[in-house]
DNA sequence: GAGTATAGTAAAGACTTCTTAACTATCAAG
DNA sequence: CTTGATAGTTAAGAAGTCTTTACTATACTC
């Protein structure tokens, strides 16, 4: 019996190549960038988002986030709104075009699993099933608690 | 009992934002960009690749498959020799220094799986090596077909 | 209220990547 | 050997993202 942590980068290495395969292929198809997609995904999970939670989530100064932002703003993807309660800030919010659009892009990502789902046998299914049930449980704890570091952690970008 | 298909989606969703997340801060430490990564990673899994395979797998023209190949023969990642065989081609292959920036890309691509592994019981473990075991061994065979049926498929770009 | 920190924007410029178009070199087939 | 296809390169230019710098507006704190 091999080691789980082996299995398991392997399994992410090929479900990555994948997964990153079809990415790039909906953008392009799309005319959109990897900046545009990540940040509608991540604004449209967290429901809302300031400039400044963007520049955290990918490490880039606030500028960079504000003219991100902008271009999603210009394609109706997102709405930019004033925060009532600390009215420096911008709340950046999804529109339905943009939730289309980023279920679009997370189905597209990762269609490839139907395809491979139909490689395998219904006793394969049958012993595979349950150990994702377990590790999708244990996988939302940890994605919370990395999400919640993430927002925490201090700014190190020099603005 | 869930259907896999969601779960699966679901895994790969959390997976993917976390492998996700660490390639765009790998590449910026590093001052790397993702055509460039992906391209060393690629070429180093194949051992070798022309110009034109790289066109052909990242959807683009020649011309910037050729460009991206430039800026990794500057960076001493690959080398680019004449194919004895066909003399218009030529043959990308890594070097050392490549090879070792791939393999470090695609750890701390997935370093976050060594810190979720601590997050599941020796149950947990117990319960899901077998079936990544199951998985990895369709998962090779899935993506080798993968591979070999994007390098057939005819060049939809115009050059 | 004054001074300081924070949120965001704007402008200028560097850098990558991509495309198109034009070109060279090589191969393959009649 | 000529004709046409293929592999790759080069140059010019468009677009996107990023940074730095400078700025405005708002909030916090003493």
């Amino acid at each position: 019996m091999e080691n789980i942590n082996n299995l398991l980068h392997i399994w992410a290495e090929n479900a990555m190549r994948q997964s990153m395969w079809a990415f790039l292929r909906f953008n392009q198809e799309r005319n959109l960038t990897a900046p545009q997609v990540n940040s509608l995904i991540f604004i449209g999970r967290l429901g809302h988002a300031s400039v400044n939670d963007l520049a955290k989530r990918w490490g880039v100064t606030k500028a960079a986030a504000s003219q991100i932002a902008d271009k999603m703003v210009d394609q109706g993807w997102i709405d930019r709104t004033e925060n009532p309660r600390d009215r420096r800030s911008r709340d950046l919010t999804i529109t339905a075009a943009g939730q289309k659009l980023a279920e679009e892009a997370q189905k597209f990502r990762h269609g490839w699993i139907d395809e491979f789902v139909k490689s395998l046998s219904p006793e394969d299914v049958n012993a595979i099933t349950p150990a994702f049930e377990i590790l999708n449980q244990k996988m939302v704890i940890y994605n919370d608690n990395f999400e919640k570091s993430l927002a925490k952690r201090p700014h190190t970008c020099s603005d």
